[in-house]
DNA sequence: GACTGTGAATCTATTCACAGCG
DNA sequence: CGCTGTGAATAGATTCACAGTC
């Protein structure tokens, strides 16, 4: 195995699986475990064992024979490699529908993400807040950053106007871009951008649905048990 | 190779890129250019040309040595392959703010989605519309899909409730459910779960930041050019 | 016995290298 | 030439098989 491909130290579909990790062995911390095996969160989570110890040999994570892995050690580790157990400020640029949901989300607290400001072109919003985050007018957004010393931002603005905004960002030292546009950006590679098209996921799901109905119905009116 | 991970006939990594690619050639559609050559595309979206050639190969299309594809082909290739021209039926469960905008979203026309009707726990919502799509009760979940024939549901329920509504919607018939909840579900194998969770993307563009953090700032002030 | 940990094998995806064509 | 198309090579990710440990 060469391994050379990776975020840090660690590939990035063990990074993609991290969440999952995490949110079932913060649950299991509520629960009051201590201990889980491999086999028992493949089991939860859909993947196999294997994977798990893999997973978990790649983040530093090492077991006990016969009981499995510390609860408590898993949610650290993972909490750390995500840098999730420290606040990152960022803000929001572009308040429609998908960026006042994402103002709302309480859940990122858990992801150690703090939203400080948004920006947006319409004039009523500016001065207004949004779900307690104050809304700024995209005249004030180079300087406001600047000030804020934010470094990243997330785009939820319409895709015409993705590429002019996001290089605005790159100039105002932005240094990473959570791109929820669905437009791709091309921005200097030391600019890192991260895109959240919800569109690759309703193709993958519109591929196999269509591929089930091609397939005429040649499965059991009911599958397998849960 | 063997490419025996298919979705119908197509990769799955394939399928993913589909959305993008139609974006691009719909734009350029718009604009009148007939033909476009592999390395152009692969330019706009950030792919290797052979990326794009071999892509296209699957989906079955054929280009034209040294002009290159035609821009309509590949529009209507690419619906053909994700049935993005037609419509199909959905149903969304959970009206908070993630499906409030889902709701508000109007591109999913585009991807021939039409979300007919719409579900959620708070009574004072049931009856109401929502950006023109009618939310019902909980209660009347399994009857009401039936009676529409909705095969597709976008979850957007808190993670709390996802597991049993998920069973109710497989019990209510239905064949495919895109998952915004973030909850693993564990259905049975006949049913086609899509898991659109934001946090995997965080996870990953938190990863890169920290790993372009702790290696200091080993690179220019200025990057490349676009 | 019930786990972990890991080299080897396999499978998947991308990239290379180059033949072929208009 | 400037493209496409594709077998071969490489890189990346998962799974197998099994040795080791409490």
């Amino acid at each position: 195995m060469a391994y050379g491909y990776l975020i840090g130290s660690l590939p990035i579909t063990t990074v993609q699986r991290l969440p999952s990790y995490l949110r079932a062995v913060r649950e299991m911390r509520r629960q009051g475990r201590e201990v889980v095996s491999s086999n028992r969160l493949g089991e939860l989570l859909g993947l196999e064992p294997v994977q798990v110890r893999k997973d978990f040999g790649f983040i530093g994570i090492t077991g006990m024979p016969k009981s499995g892995y510390q609860v408590e050690e898993l949610v650290l580790a993972i909490e750390h490699c995500l840098c999730w157990n420290q606040v990152r400020d960022a803000a929001l640029v572009g308040v429609g529908h998908l960026g006042t949901a994402l103002l709302g989300y309480r859940g990122f607290a858990a992801h150690g993400l703090a939203i400080r400001v948004a920006f947006d072109l319409d004039p009523a919003l500016a001065g207004q807040t949004v779900h307690g985050t104050p809304v700024h007018p995209m005249a004030s957004l180079e300087p406001e950053l600047r000030r804020l010393g934010v470094r990243m931002a997330i785009l939820t603005v319409a895709p015409e106007a993705a590429p002019e905004v996001a290089q605005r960002l790159a100039r105002a030292g932005i240094e990473g871009i959570w791109n929820f546009t669905g437009c791709p950006l091309l921005l200097p590679r030391d600019i890192i951008v991260q895109d959240q098209d919800i569109a690759t996921g309703l193709a993958v799901l519109s591929a196999k649905l269509s591929a089930l109905a091609r397939a005429g119905q040649p499965r059991l009116p009911e599958g397998d048990p849960v």
